[in-house]
DNA sequence: ACATGAAGTTAGCTTAGGCTAACTTAAATG
DNA sequence: CATTTAAGTTAGCCTAAGCTAACTTCATGT
């Protein structure tokens, strides 16, 4: 076998070599909790523009929501069929797209955080444009523990 | 056609209407944006745990990259072939993964990207931990524009 | 009332990032 | 030095999200 390049040789101490070894679980543990971000950022975009499209125009066509998103008609439904599958929206052929009350509670969670991650970013002195556009990035990686830091945060300005 | 859901209708004001008219471009080219940082916070990943991996050991093993971001080795060797097609590695068969000048330089704006955001969760009040985990999903949606904020921010801390 | 054009759907292609299984290569050790 | 075991590779599968092309449905305006 090649030579160990693994974290454990003889020559480092221990503080180091204790350092080595948990890096690995910790930091697989993180990249794989983005991972899961990001297969749900999507849902999540949904779901907050479908309310947004609802409370603006009384209902969310599939028309609307491709626009917005940027992204094609065909692109669009097919997403909102995940959609469907997940229980957040529903949706009969030719009609528009209601989200269910799992989609609304995501939408609604979504919003605050949005808004929150928003606020945060101007309150560090981003222009509104940038924060904008970082948010919809941004906002679905944020933790519970940070979302409550933003709070704190925003509270004693 | 359908009743027009369309934000132009005649009982609108001309402020909501403007409003409305310029959402959508607006927001489109927001997500776009964020799907287009989606697309390169993989390779971020990699040039950035390439680097850290041949600074402590000297050298970049595929077994320990598919170790440390939690994934199969053949997961990451697929990874790398993106890796090494963009230009960012060079690697030959049964031999470690060099990062390129480019991959260099990538890695090492990725870094201190990274640096940046985990000490302004940090100062926000994040705890370590979570700033971290946090981090690893929001870095790759910060503009520049929010990083000279970052920055300020913590010089007047 | 029907023609037309917009909206929606379906089919099928591409790229990307996951995975397992099976195989090959390399290196450490008995 | 031969064997075993770890590392790396290849093939092939799946899901997701993007696209275009082609088709169907719907609703409006003449």
């Amino acid at each position: 076998m090649r030579k160990a390049a693994s974290c454990a040789t003889a020559d480092m101490d221990k503080a180091e070599d204790r350092r080595c070894v948990e890096a690995e679980p910790t930091q697989a543990r993180r990249f794989s909790q983005a991972r899961t971000a990001r297969s749900t950022a999507i849902l999540e975009d949904y779901a907050e523009l479908i309310a947004d499209l609802t409370r603006e125009h009384g209902e969310a066509r599939t028309t609307d929501i491709a626009r917005r998103l940027g992204v094609t008609l065909p692109t669009a439904n097919k997403s909102l069929a995940r959609l469907k599958r997940e229980g957040l929206v529903t949706a009969r052929p030719y009609r528009g797209v209601f989200l269910t009350e799992a989609g609304m509670a995501m939408a609604e969670r979504v919003r605050a955080r949005h808004r929150l991650v928003v606020d945060v970013l101007e309150a560090l002195g981003v222009p509104t444009d940038a924060a904008e556009t970082d948010a919809e990035g941004i906002e679905h990686y944020i933790s519970e523990v940070t979302l409550k830091a933003f709070k704190r945060f925003l509270c004693r300005e």
